[in-house]
DNA sequence: TATTGTTATACTCTATAACTATA
DNA sequence: TATAGTTATAGAGTATAACAATA
């Protein structure tokens, strides 16, 4: 008889085991480029909405605004992000990815689709599409704000 | 046009995020019954290893020592975990499900299955059984413990 | 007075390593 | 001496709230 199996797991369950797994080794790709998974989204988030105050950027990751700043000092620091005052309201700083973050982000897509493609090995592509597709329709009936990784949002 | 859709997301991002929305609504389920993850993982390892030392369910779990020694305090103090001498080694304590215990992990079963049912609530029994399948083969591919929460490990 | 960004403080949580009792 | 369990301590990380500049 089998040892132990995954037979009896339900897809919930499944789904927290590799999701977890998931978010580790994708975790371990960017570290390759000197990010978190908090700071790929924080670069993301920015790059879809740039001039983003940091203020609106804490409400859109579930943040803490003190904990934006930290973040944001880093990556300005790094050549990354530039932090420029708003003209109507010079108490708000308007955010944008320099030419640097914009490279960089492009490598983290890079990145993304080779995680994507090994993580998903041992599936053929008619299966990878039939495992998306179910997944979408569980994220839409969630709503999972596509691109954003809920575990940045706390509970309430 | 659509505003935003899961359209360009691969697998291994919406199985990221759709783990963690899994296993917040797990934590949330299971908060009803007055118990974390990391305790229903303790007392599920436990109930399957009957009379396993605190040492031995550290290295199951990938908890450190000291952290084990106050989750089997409260688990004791409550009244759900029980601590034996061993006979053969008077250092270690052997540890056991109570009855109390035994009938609260009957309860978190049930709980599970809710949670399951509910999450995959969109799709019907044969996608539901489809999405299990691709799921455990990507599991077994990751080595993936059954039943065991990855979470719980950390690196190295 | 309200709000943006910032800083400081207090709090929790974790890991490391000392300690005891058995071996 | 080595190991199981425990306790204590130091470090990291987090949240709360006080602060300065602008509205």
């Amino acid at each position: 008889m089998p040892s132990q199996s995954h037979a009896k797991s339900g897809p919930a369950f499944l789904l927290t085991q590799l999701g977890t797994r998931a978010a580790m080794l994708f975790a371990e790709r960017v570290a390759a480029l000197d990010l978190t998974p908090p700071q790929v989204g924080m670069l993301r988030m920015i790059g879809v909405e740039a001039g983003l105050s940091q203020q609106q950027l804490a409400g859109r990751l579930g943040m803490l605004p003190s904990k934006v700043v930290s973040f944001v000092d880093e990556l300005e620091s790094r050549g990354l992000v530039a932090r420029t005052r708003s003209a109507r309201d010079r108490r708000v700083y308007e955010l944008t990815l320099t030419d640097k973050g914009e490279e960089l982000m492009r490598q983290v897509w890079e990145v993304a689709a080779e995680h994507d493609a090994d993580f998903c090995g041992p599936l053929d592509t008619a299966e990878r599409e039939q495992l998306a597709g179910l997944l979408r329709r569980l994220a839409e009936h969630h709503d999972l704000t596509p691109g954003v990784h809920p575990g940045y949002r706390h509970l309430g």
